[in-house]
DNA sequence: GTCAATTCACATGAAAGAGACCACGGTCTAGTG
DNA sequence: CTAGACCGTGGTCTCTTTCATGTGAATTGACGA
């Protein structure tokens, strides 16, 4: 493209006719004014955290739901609204939302209280101190503060997996340990069992409430992005059908309403590019291929070699032979390409753990099967689609210099 | 034929080590007046 | 005299290894009918 036709490209972009009046409404992060299919769960947590208006400590809660059925989006909204009255009615009340599952921010105990000291305005180091010394100053700041605190505390299953429950118990444990300041403690899980793998006093402590988040159904999502497109989007560019199917699409898996609003700005983005005024079917094929393989050499960039040789292994068997592969197949292939690439290759125990990673990402499916006298393994095979799968052997191959 | 013991090929768990990163306090060094 | 460089100690964190233990059904082999 030359300069001059570079200006004509701005200027017709400008000019076309956008699919798009505002886009963010349908990222993940928009909170609308007003949150559908979710007003029993608001209400409740809503009468659970009202005390704190009168400044009495509201009790610890705790909440499950699948991803994409409404609860960090519920949560900040209703936090944001208490913040709201309590600011009209000169109420001290301090909220922080701090997401468990954001590596290098709070994934580790220690990150965690820096975390929520840094929020609360005092600078910790990353690093270099003890824990229980960023534990006193979190003491102190939140006591010099003198403040009701309600934290909040997402995708606490994640955080409690690699941590172990420890880090629950300090925490039940803050009021006892506060004079001036309370904190009440609000949980969100994905996993609904969850709360039965934690010390059982924590979890009286912790959950003193619990609420549940259901899944939408298909129905509900439709509604849901209906209301969202209707300001996403310029009027009448979607053709018929392609919220109905999108809307099909997650509830398929398991009701997951942020899984369909990506869908479908993805798909909007797709039709944009190519220049379409409408958003078709179609699009939204490619939008679901996209996000997936986007995902996939997401997950594939950002891994270390190893991770990325077993893969490679993992594949290069798959083609070769069809049907089911063998943790230990795979440990010989890996050596050797380990071999040629001039890495040093991991245990068989370490590597054994990288394919029960790679399961949990969804790249592969791998389950465990008894062959009898012939021993134990993971009997596995690729989930990618199959498409996908030269798109993935050239990023590996070319993030192990194999060409 | 039946049934318990054996056996395979890993899975899974726990602990601990290596190496990177970092804060803190003490000591050394060079520059300044 | 003092600011800044430098060093040692002690801490966290991630990735990994080492050692130990667990596991489920095909196979084996003893046993009795």
């Amino acid at each position: 493209m030359t300069q001059k036709g570079l200006k004509l490209f701005f200027d017709d972009f400008i000019k076309k006719n956008a699919i798009f009046t505002d886009k963010k409404v349908l990222q993940s992060q928009y909170i609308p004014e007003s949150i559908v299919h979710r007003d029993e769960q608001i209400r409740q947590v809503a009468n659970i955290l009202a005390p704190a208006l009168r400044v009495e400590k509201p009790s610890n809660l705790f909440i499950y739901g699948k991803t994409g059925t409404g609860k960090t989006l519920t949560i900040k909204y209703i936090t944001n609204q208490i913040l709201e009255s309590a600011k009209e009615n000169n109420v001290d009340i301090f909220t922080l939302y701090i997401n468990c599952k954001l590596k290098r921010i709070a994934d580790t105990e220690y990150r965690l209280i820096a975390q929520i000291t840094r929020q609360l305005g005092k600078e910790i180091p990353p690093t270099g101190l003890p824990t229980d010394e960023v534990y006193k100053i979190f003491y102190s700041t939140l006591e010099k503060k003198k403040t009701l605190l309600i934290l909040v505390l997402d995708e606490i299953d994640q955080l409690v997996k690699k941590t172990g429950d420890e880090i629950l118990y300090n925490l039940t444990r803050i009021n006892e340990e506060l004079k001036e300041s309370q904190v009440t403690i609000i949980g969100i899980s994905n996993d609904l069992l969850f709360i039965d793998h934690i010390d059982p006093r924590v979890k009286s402590s912790l959950s003193e409430e619990e609420i549940i988040f259901p899944p939408y159904n298909a129905l509900q999502i439709q509604s849901i992005l209906k209301e969202r497109s209707d300001k996403a989007f310029r009027k009448d560019v979607l053709e018929g059908g392609v919220l109905e199917k999108c809307a099909a699409y997650a509830a398929r898996e398991h009701g997951d309403a942020r899984r369909a609003l990506e869908l479908i700005r993805v798909a909007g983005e797709i039709a944009e590019r190519s220049s379409h005024e409408k958003i078709t079917i179609k699009h939204l094929d490619l939008a679901e291929e996209k996000i997936e393989r986007d995902r996939l050499s997401d997950i594939i960039l950002t891994q270390p070699k190893q991770f990325q040789a077993t893969l490679y292994s993992i594949i290069k068997i798959g083609n070769e032979k069809k049907g089911v592969i063998f943790t230990g197949e795979i440990y010989e292939l890996y050596k050797s390409l380990c071999d040629t690439v001039g890495l040093r290759p991991l245990t068989q125990r370490r590597v054994s753990d990288i394919i029960c990673e790679m399961d949990m990402l969804g790249i592969i499916n791998a389950s465990i099967i008894s062959k009898g006298r012939y021993g134990r393994t993971r009997e596995i095979s690729l989930s990618v689609p199959p498409q996908s799968i030269p798109v993935i052997t050239n990023i590996l191959e070319e993030g192990l210099d194999l060409k």
